[in-house]
RNA sequence: UGGCCCAUCGUCUAAUGGCAGGACAACGGUUUCUGGUACCGUCGGUCAAGGUUCGAAUCCUUGUGGGCCAGCCA
């Protein structure tokens, strides 16, 4: 078909949009190259036939363009300037730019495809195709799952746009694949947070407290802020307290290991804005757990120490009798693998079952009074809020007391725990000396892991060398004998030029006119060779020598000869250029020692962080030196005059 | 196997061929009625080997490792 004609193919084109065909039976390819290397440019197809109904023309259009012709051609309607997409159509790019040149007049008004790598997380997956059947399967409840690492469950979870923002800003953009640690999401949200969310006590999991010295039906009360004095924020509420308190299970130890700071028997502990309590007795039930601690109040500590006591801690606590019962969801990594899609077997193996634990506490009442999206911190647990799914009922402070409110609290993100991660730490480390290494994944770097057998590697190279000259064609070979023997090239130099004919070209003409050959070869295989061959390529071997001629002589530094280059690629003559510009090596001493001398003065921070041992300051002056004279300055000198000056 | 892309502290990411820097994490300290916050400090990196250059994370070659492409998907 590719032979056929353009009136054929406008015909059969005008007839495929008046539906004369099926699905299957035509189609719309692009003529480009059927060997092109890469396969999107082997006469891409542009349009089909597809049997479907559009939500607003229905079936009566027929055909519908491929992703890579209606891509260029919207960009280019639309004004597009830098269309930006993910890594996978790098590929892609190819057949964009071929429309695009072929459709769009003008350079100014054609559009550009750049790409950057996706953004993975740590122990999750981000593919739609596998988050959807994690939907499917019914691994999580739906797209909004805050297990899910999508926007919607984030935003369900009670994550701010600006915290995500945020995260973004700090992960960037660049074009290697990579996976970012959940920690750097997590410090994100913390500090958006921890500026906006006001302080509430909840106890997640209670352990019960009654205060021997205040009376069963007593009703006291304690003004707490909302906010710690770091942060800004103003007001207070009213919180009940009671004999019957409640604390967290975990702020009580029977036995307290080495730097544990909470309560322990006959240790005192304040309660956060309120008074401090003394343990007393503690009451197990008849399988050894604690259910109960009797403590004695020091009634007058509130806002001040009471004499003679060692207070540990100052510990969160709900009233039991006045708190509120609620449900706390608490979120942990999707995955029990950091890369969940380079695991080995099936994906849901990987699924960590503790994703979302469940737990019942008591919170303090004020909350019922509060807008329902409120974002709070419980404090020492984390940034929580309700449910916006499940969590929102209003809330009738009446029945409030009364169990069964559906008070459903997300926890966003904990708050960091130096103790805990002291304690796992050291639980692990206990761990490792007991069982197999490796037990533990092994986070370690993806490519520190080296290759087995890399280690003879110059030997491999040596005899590569000679298998690569073995598969050399007799001129090839030849031509390699003449550049490593007559032009006393280096063998690898004298290979490339062998067996790539463009640059050999190049470096043919160049010597022709006069160049050294070791010059000639190194401008070539080192400064040109990315260029050569490419569109526009205007450099000819006169060119090139007489650029070598300024430098090898002495006229020009290599540093200017190669800001010339992108002139001379276009075909500008290096002689003319450097007469015109001035760019002729500056010798002088005495005007490099003043330019020397004006660069030191300009930087007496740095030349005092030198002085103080910054040695690799010495080549920021240099730099500065060649900066201020265009280049032109002969590096070695200004070398040796900006080791004078700093010594000075 | 071919073509294209990528490689910098444990993680993410900067650095017109001229100071390898930042954030997170980790570790230590100060402050603290949150083992939070804030502040100070420490540790730690250019995948490897050659080459070009006065000077290379940056340019060239080769190697290694990773990603993408062979749908009438996007």
């Amino acid at each position: 078909y590719r032979g056929r004609s353009v009136e054929e193919n406008l015909d059969l084109f005008a007839r495929m949009k008046e539906g004369e065909f099926g699905p299957g039976e035509v189609v719309l390819r692009a003529k480009i190259d059927m060997a092109h290397p890469n396969m999107k440019m082997r006469d891409p197809i542009l349009y089909r036939v597809v049997d479907a109904e559009h939500y607003r023309t229905g079936s009566e259009w027929p055909i519908y363009p491929m992703y890579d012709f209606a891509h260029p051609l919207s960009d280019a309607i639309e004004g597009i300037t830098h269309s930006l997409c993910t890594l996978e159509f790098e590929n892609n790019r190819a057949v964009y730019d071929w429309l695009i040149e072929r459709l769009v007049p003008t350079a100014e008004e054609q559009p550009h495809q750049y790409e950057f790598a996706r953004l993975q997380l740590d122990y999750t997956v981000v593919s739609k195709r596998k988050l959807l059947r994690l939907v499917r399967e019914g691994v999580v409840t739906g797209w909004d799952d805050p297990r899910m690492p999508t926007i919607s469950a984030l935003r369900r979870r009670g994550v701010t746009p600006e915290a995500i923002r945020e995260f973004a800003n700090r992960v960037g953009v660049a074009k290697a694949n990579s996976r970012t640690d959940l920690a750097l999401l997590d410090s994100a949200i913390r500090d958006d947070l921890n500026t906006r969310a006001p302080r509430v006590m909840a106890v997640l999991e209670p352990l019960r407290v009654t205060l021997t010295n205040v009376e069963p039906g007593e009703h006291l009360e304690v003004t707490a802020p909302y906010w710690p004095p770091d942060v800004p924020g103003e007001g207070v509420r009213a919180v009940p307290l009671t004999r019957d308190l409640v604390i967290e299970r975990s702020d009580f130890e029977l036995e307290p290991p080495a730097g544990f700071k909470r309560l322990a028997p006959g240790r005192a502990v304040r309660l956060r804005h309120a008074f401090v309590i003394r343990c007393d007795e503690v009451v197990t039930d008849d399988a050894g757990n604690v259910v109960e601690l009797k403590c004695h109040a020091y009634r007058d500590s509130v806002g001040e120490s009471p004499a003679g006591v060692k207070v540990w801690a100052a510990l969160h606590w709900v009233s039991e009798s006045a708190g509120l019962p609620f449900t706390a969801r608490l979120y942990e990594p999707l995955f029990t693998v950091r890369d969940p899609d380079g695991a080995e077997g099936d994906l849901l193996d990987y699924v960590n079952p503790d994703a979302l634990r469940e737990v019942h506490g008591l919170i303090e009442p004020s909350v019922a009074q509060d807008a329902p999206d409120t974002r709070y911190q419980f404090e020492r647990q984390g940034y929580f809020w309700r449910d916006p799914v499940d969590g929102r009922e209003p809330l009738d402070l009446e029945s409030a007391g009364a169990r069964g409110v559906p008070l459903v609290f997300n926890r966003i993100v904990g708050l960091k725990d130096a103790w805990a991660r002291k304690t796992a730490a050291e639980g692990s480390a206990r761990q490792d000396s007991v069982s197999t290494d490796g037990l533990r994944k092994g986070a370690g770097s993806k490519r520190t892991e080296l290759p087995a057998g890399t280690e003879p590697r110059a030997q491999a190279e040596q005899s590569n060398l000679g298998a690569v000259l073995e598969q050399l064609t007799a001129a090839q070979r030849a031509r390699y004998d003449e550049l490593t023997a007559a032009h006393g090239l280096p063998e690898t130099d004298a290979l490339t030029l062998t067996t790539r004919v463009a640059l050999d070209d190049l470096y043919t003409a160049t010597v022709a006119e006069g160049a050294a050959s070791t010059s000639a070869a190194n401008w070539v295989l080192n400064d040109l060779a990315g260029y050569v061959g490419q569109e526009g390529f205007a450099l000819t071997g006169q060119s090139l020598a007489s650029l070598i001629g300024l430098v090898d002589g002495g006229s020009i530094t290599s540093r200017v000869a190669k800001e010339l280059l992108p002139d001379l690629l276009a075909g500008a003559d290096p002689v003319a250029l450097v007469k015109e510009r001035g760019l002729e090596r500056l010798d002088d001493e005495q005007a490099v020692r003043e330019q020397v001398a004006a660069v030191v003065a300009a930087h007496p921070d740095e030349l005092a962080a030198y002085r103080g041992g910054k040695s690799g300051l010495r080549g920021f002056f240099v730099g500065q030196v060649m900066r201020a004279t265009g280049g032109r300055a002969d590096p070695k000198l200004v070398q040796s005059l900006v080791e004078q000056a700093l010594e000075a």
